[in-house]
DNA sequence: ATGTATGCAAACCATTTGCAATGAC
DNA sequence: GTCATTGCAAATGGTTTGCATACAT
């Protein structure tokens, strides 16, 4: 869309992350746009999880502009190219997030927030892990339950208060 | 809406699953309805995954009529009264399967379909497993792979031919 | 009789799609 | 110059909502 002269300042232009992307768009002869670096740029420089709207503003707010589907349509291309994850948790928006060392997911089903926590037991556990007749690609355990937070607040008040849930 | 003299015909009418929904209403002051009983009952003759057009479905089969929003209204008390969870895999629309006992998904991304496997020992390393501030109160674990049918065909025509996967 | 539940149709909203204009190569 | 990519706007589709009618209690 804009001919963007600065592909070339992004912060890890350098970073075996671009470097990964390059070969997978070359793999398949697609081309390098600015706005697909400077999405791949953004997302590497977030910990943890977010929507496909955070995402955009984000972006944004750094003053380039991209549209919604270019922001589907890359997302998908990272995730295709094993560099994102999208997830699901109950009752709310899909969240994304990069590929990094496997951790689990405590979800607070109060107030929704998401957190990722290490596990090395478990990770040894489904690395040694095999099923029957089912090739393995990747796996997510969700835990749902009660943050601490929320927990305080609810023995507090002795209701329960939904506050904060991304979607009812 | 119609009066259905044969809420007492349920195949469990006496099951332990209908006395615990009884309690549940009834907890909440909540009316014993046709359409909640017929629908609890097609649920609890169901093994495994289902969505709610598939439940409606089933439920008209036998020649009763229910509403889209019924469905979803008596799958929400489900899910209140523990008897009931929702599933959102990957790129699927929202399964649902009733309370039983802690079972690994395993999904193919291929053809989208899910099965369910025991496990011991995951089960076990759960029960054991504590999080720092943070109640646990129920969990999900998703493999993502390719089933050995998929896995078949791949092999065979050496090109990846996606079929029935449920959403594009 | 009273107020909850149902069913219908409309609204919602995240995501997808179609297509003309733009720009990477 | 060619054709992939973008951005916009419209379409989609599962889910939710509002409301009049039916019915459990």
């Amino acid at each position: 869309m804009k001919t963007n002269p600065n592909i070339d300042d992004l912060a890890g232009r350098n970073s075996p992350v671009v470097r990964k992307f390059n070969e997978f768009l070359d793999s398949r002869g697609m081309r390098r746009t600015a706005e697909r670096y400077a999405i791949l740029d953004r997302i590497m420089s977030i910990n943890g999880h977010f929507t496909i709207e955070e995402l955009q503003q984000m972006i944004e707010e750094e003053g380039f502009r991209v549209s919604r589907s270019t922001v589907y349509n890359t997302v998908e291309l990272l995730m295709e190219a094993k560099m994102l994850r999208r997830h699901v948790f109950e009752g709310m928006q899909a969240q994304y997030e990069r590929i990094t060392l496997p951790h689990t997911h405590l979800i607070c089903t109060t107030c929704g927030k998401v957190k990722e926590v290490k596990d090395t037991n478990f990770a040894a556990f489904m690395n040694a892990r095999r099923f029957n007749a089912f090739n393995t690609d990747h796996y997510s355990l969700y835990v749902y339950g009660t943050c601490s937070t929320c927990a305080r607040k609810s023995k507090r008040t002795d209701q329960v208060t939904k506050v904060n849930k991304p979607k009812k």
